[in-house]
DNA sequence: GCATGATCATGC
DNA sequence: GCATGATCATGC
């Protein structure tokens, strides 16, 4: 014991600070999303030759811990182990690819009482988990990190892993460590480690040796985990009631939240907020999260009620510089379809969240206005006849003929591919340009005015 | 590599 | 200045 963490840099360069869990991981987050190559930003001096894979690689290159094996905690002040594990795509899922290995079991010294005391308790009360998604055949520097999260157990979780732990010490206590599996306890398990060599242990209280042992997370629990922290994409906008004036509603609330906001250009957001590119797809949407104070990817309220964000951008003349353009067509899917059920229907009777930018006279976007809209029952219906137009054309073959923007007052139909070669295949067989469902202009501007108070 | 949100380019 | 074909930029 009294070891300390060594470091392959001044705690000053580290880039985090080793006592703050919080600061930990912040530094362990900057990961999602990336692998070690694109994390470092090139792949020189990554030397991934080294003992132990990918996890002593993020050790390594992105903690800069010291390579060690103390009894302790990676982290020996924040009191946290730093534990990185593979996941793997089944049905479009992620789980875990294998039990996680802590660890390893020294049968003569092991506490055989006191679980607080216990090796595994000692080193693994707290975990920060680094998930990776696991490729075959790619390189490990180029893995994609998924989750990093810390890990405390929660007391009913702990209550089980405790009761395993107290089945494997009994084993040992009783001679018959050469006897462990790994199929009698629940959570935590007595995995083998080095299980096709003939190495072998000796034991405490019998003469038979036994194969070297290492507790391990087992990998349904870990899934478990996974799910949980996969699913902890949304946070809601409104944290406590108290947030709410006298008779206002969500909606009206997000209207205020944004008020302060305007005339506000899209350069300053994107410098207030630490965004990329103004150019980003979700450039609008990551705005929004940010002045409703949301940290996680998706406002919780927006999912929840299929809340629509749409940008409209007008010209400094007032006119509107485009016409909206929706998800493409499945030319399939649109043939087995009746109006009532179909995507597009479906989609524009979504509730939608308009954010309105306009540019000054110097070309600079500012926000404007915002406001929700649903689309009124009769023009969702007037455009029945273009979706039927539509579907009859591609029943026909006919990909050349869409309903245009002069046909019809509130919708048409026009190209989206990447480039005209952007092929796609069509019911009969044909490779055809991607189409997709757009709101005309005039009719954007006109629900525009409406909404200007 | 593709889907998606957004924007560009050109001709009338 | 609009309609329409085409393409960009980015996230997943």
């Amino acid at each position: 014991m009294g070891q300390k963490t060594e470091f392959t840099k001044p705690i000053k360069e580290l880039g985090y600070d080793p006592k703050s869990p919080d600061s930990i991981l912040k530094h362990g987050e900057l990961l999602i999303g990336k692998s070690l190559v694109s994390y470092l930003g090139s792949d020189e001096n990554i030397d991934m030759a080294r003992k132990g894979g990918l996890g002593a690689a993020v050790e390594l290159y992105v903690f800069h811990l010291k390579p060690n094996n103390r009894p302790g905690p990676d982290f020996t002040e924040a009191g946290i182990e730093l534990k990185t594990s593979p996941l793997k795509k089944v049905k479009n899922k992620l789980v875990s690819k294998e039990r996680l290995v802590m660890n390893m079991i020294d049968f003569m010294h092991e506490e055989l009482e006191d679980f607080n005391k216990s090796s595994f308790w000692k080193k693994n009360s707290r975990l920060l988990l680094i998930f990776y998604l696991y490729k075959k055949g790619q390189p490990k520097k180029k893995y994609e990190f998924k989750i990093v999260r810390l890990w405390d157990f929660p007391e009913t979780d702990l209550k089980i892993i405790k009761d395993d732990w107290k089945t494997i010490v009994k084993m040992i206590a009783s001679g018959k460590a050469h006897e462990i599996t790994e199929r009698g306890t629940t959570y935590l398990g007595a995995c083998t480690k080095a299980s096709n060599s003939t190495k072998t242990r000796p034991q405490p209280f019998a003469c038979v040796p036994a194969k070297p042992r290492a507790y391990s997370l087992k990998s349904s629990y870990l899934n478990a985990i996974i799910d949980q922290s996969l699913a902890k994409k949304v946070e809601p906008a409104v944290k406590s009631l108290s947030e709410y004036n006298q008779d206002e509603s969500f909606e009206d609330l997000v209207v205020r939240k944004f008020k302060a906001w305007y005339g506000t250009s899209q350069t300053e957001f994107a410098s207030k907020f630490n965004l990329k590119s103004t150019k980003a797809k979700n450039f609008s949407y990551s705005v929004a999260r940010r002045i409703l104070g949301v940290d996680k990817k998706f406002i919780e309220e927006f999912q929840k009620a299929d809340i629509e964000l749409k940008t409209i951008r007008l010209l400094n003349n007032g006119r509107l510089k485009e016409a909206m353009s929706f998800k493409n067509i499945d030319y399939f899917n649109i043939l087995k379809e009746t109006w009532d059920d179909s995507v597009w229907r479906e989609i524009l009777s979504k509730r939608f969240f308009f954010v309105v930018f306009k540019e000054d006279m110097d070309g600079n976007s500012k926000l404007e206005k915002v406001f929700f809209w649903s689309m009124p029952d009769k023009d969702l219906e007037s455009i029945k006849t273009v979706w039927m137009a539509t579907k009859e054309k591609i029943a026909n073959d006919d990909f050349s003929s869409f309903p245009k923007s002069s046909e019809h007052s509130i919708a048409h139909i026009r190209p989206k591919g990447r480039n005209s070669r952007d092929l796609t295949d069509a019911p009969s067989g044909r490779r055809v340009k991607k189409y997709c469902y757009w709101l005309n202009r005039e009719y954007i501007l006109k629900i525009l005015n409406k909404n200007i108070v």
